[in-house]
DNA sequence: ATAGTTAGTGATTGAGCAATAACTTTCTCT
DNA sequence: AGAGAAAGTTATTGCTCAATCACTAACTAT
């Protein structure tokens, strides 16, 4: 297998990983052990944890921004933004890794911050940015509606990591399309 | 100073450590340091490392309450609703270690959830729901604003994790008063 | 065929860390 | 005064883990 497919595997096994463990909680043995490789060879394809944390967090944005885009195609307004929440829900249940990825992305994000690394922060918001760029597209350009979209999605990631089941009153508020499945 | 004061002054550091290293990432050693004793007397007041976070998650919570308490107090509906956004913004400001050490507990409680412990989750979620009842009380009993203003408000934790400055695009669908001063 | 490159491994190192055990100091109450 | 409790310490253990080093196997192009 080529150096660029492991690293395609690598980035993968990573966003799991690192989404039930964490950035500090996740050992670099235990993707290598996913990918089906010695630990030593991950450092081949990455130069650090941190920078395969990136790979696997920017990847996680990207798929984001898939989700919606495909969501979205040919909609827009409000039946757009139906469709892209119907979408998140699907994937958050599908896929519950992305969301916890997100989550410890967000954690990581502030302690690199407050470690003084500007990069690793810089390179997460430009992705974010672009998510939201997509958003803001889609949504007719309404700054309200992509702030209040957004909004709601970072409040179901919440909700979901924190563990309220479906049909929990704190999920009452949201569109019915934008709520676990009850 | 009695068992009960250090208990305190542990919390305290915890919150501080906690926020900005995240779970795995503080040493006990570190926030021993900051109270003032020896990493070992720690120990003694709480009996292993989770107990320490999960005081220090709840007792965020409670001053995030308090902060929403004091804010609306003698107000209601609209009124109420910007006042305790501009209080969330200063506090944000003035304790980011408060927003932060949020972050860590939605990502360290869907990790706990992962490892199979159940208790965590089940205090984070309660202690939640008592800020969501607080605020719902205080909108009138009324789920959507309720559920839109924390949607809001964690949008806001997240971009402020995130690093985003004051003045970004991303901020501008933010009520003024939410938003961070520019 | 063989030189060179690419993919991959085993062994190790050095640091950090939660938790325990055994001990000491400082109050406090009669 | 002095016994008992409460507050606090030093030393240590046993583990985990990122990263490095030195090495091997397989492919590829002349």
């Amino acid at each position: 297998m080529s150096a660029e497919e492991r690293r395609e595997s690598a980035v993968r096994a990573a966003v799991t990983e690192f989404a039930r463990g964490g950035y500090k909680g996740t050992s670099t043995e235990s993707i290598a052990r996913r990918v089906g490789v010695s630990q030593p060879y991950l450092f081949r394809l990455f130069p650090n944890k941190q920078a395969l944390f990136l790979a696997a967090a920017e990847r996680c944005l990207e798929d984001t921004r898939g989700v919606f885009a495909r969501a979205s195609e040919g909609l827009e307004g409000e039946e757009a933004l139906h469709a892209m929440a119907a979408a998140y829900q699907r994937y958050v249940i599908d896929e519950p890794d992305m969301f916890q990825m997100q989550m410890q992305m967000y954690a990581a994000t502030a302690v690199a911050e407050v470690d003084g690394d500007t990069e690793f922060g810089e390179r997460l918001r430009a992705g974010w940015l672009r998510m939201w760029e997509d958003v803001h597209l889609v949504l007719g350009a309404d700054v309200d509606e992509t702030t209040t979209f957004l909004a709601y999605g970072m409040l179901a990631n919440t909700l979901a990591s924190l563990g309220f089941p479906a049909g929990h009153r704190v999920w009452s508020g949201f569109y019915l399309s934008a709520r676990p499945v009850s």
